[in-house]
DNA sequence: TAGATTGTTAATCGATTAACAATC
DNA sequence: TAGATTGTTAATCGATTAACAATC
């Protein structure tokens, strides 16, 4: 079988509850207790760390300190890994600022803009002319970006990144690229999101008539 | 067939994709147009019509207008969709400025936040004090609401908008919630959805070898 | 009419859950 | 040993795709 987005996704709950029962003072957990703490069902869980390699302990359950270790080098937190974002737009800003990768091996190592007005060298994510980003993503080996432009030019910088050795970008722009073969996409699309919200919760008052 | 998160997603492609052929002047649209101009099957297309009851010609496929009106009503298009924000972070901010809602019928009608620096009744969307949830959501009748909160606070933050009269919630808050059953709640997880993008690069890496 | 496209049913594919033998 | 839990296989469920009769 092959791995999917929602494998990773769970690897990526259950790594954060194991963080929380081990600081709790846990040193094993079965599958149900931390399906449950997930959400999911315990052969769900069983079956996700088999694909992966992972093994618990008949009787035992699995020890949490080396379940943590597995899922950090599966999740790729050995090294940090050095993200690009393109676009210090609204959106781009956020990320930028976003606490929550900081603790998680996440590092957003640079930002470029077409405007000249955003460009900031010295800043703690310096930000840079988009002109530069072939450069820079050659020299320091960046292999990930974020894409957070306005759809008009979303196409135009993607080529761009790709050109410049990009291989997987969180894509922010509601755009589906051309040439996008040898790429690893992954789309967040914010209408969409709240247009299911809206959808639910209007059918939800419809079925109470 | 109970209708999905999937479906409305694609619904919500199709529109779009069917605004665009409306501008450049076509009338009607077969399945597999459609499907290609939005990365799925003309199968899929013409089951996910069948699923909502709209129905095309045969040999002459759909009419673009009044595919759109249908699902103009499907989305929740045919009134304006009022939502309000709890926590103007980096993101909140970054969602009450996102120029892609004001064109799609979604208003972002007020935020809320527990720092009283965040407050200003006269903004274009104003800002009010926690506290004022209650008597604005029960007042203006809202039923949605976006949760952009740091994870301490929002167990807190979503009681309380559950007790104002929230039916349906856009959750950046990666967390589970408590007395979640009679509430939608759609989950939006950066980390986790970089961390997709991380492994599957890392993976295509390591497959090379 | 001949040809093309829908709408629906059947087939396939994939993901989740259940069951249970192995075993600690 | 008896009981509990894993790991895997089988069963189920759901979603997508293929096929094709209906028909414009």
């Amino acid at each position: 079988m092959i791995v999917s987005k929602k494998h990773i996704s769970r690897l990526s709950k259950y790594r954060k509850a194991l963080f929380r029962f081990s600081e709790l003072g846990f040193v094993k957990v079965f599958s149900d207790t931390l399906g449950e703490a997930v959400g999911v069902t315990a052969s769900q869980v069983r079956k996700d760390f088999s694909l992966f390699g992972i093994h618990g302990h008949k009787r035992g359950g699995y020890q949490i300190d080396t379940l943590i270790d597995k899922l950090q080098n599966i999740l790729g937190k050995d090294f940090e890994q050095k993200v690009i974002i393109v676009g210090i737009g609204n959106i781009g800003n956020a990320l930028i600022k976003y606490k929550a990768f900081e603790n998680e091996g996440i590092k957003i190592v640079a930002g470029f803009d077409i405007d000249p007005a955003k460009v900031n060298r010295k800043g703690t994510v310096p930000i840079f002319p988009l002109k530069e980003i072939h450069d820079y993503v050659k020299k320091h080996n960046i292999t990930i970006g974020i894409i957070a432009v306005p759809d008009i030019v979303a196409q135009e910088v993607f080529d761009v990144m790709l050109s410049a050795g990009i291989k997987g970008i969180l894509n922010f722009a509601p755009i589906r690229y051309k040439g996008a073969e040898n790429v690893f996409i992954n789309n967040v699309n914010f209408q969409v999101e709240l247009e299911n919200v809206i959808y639910f919760v209007n059918m939800f008052k419809h079925e109470k008539d």
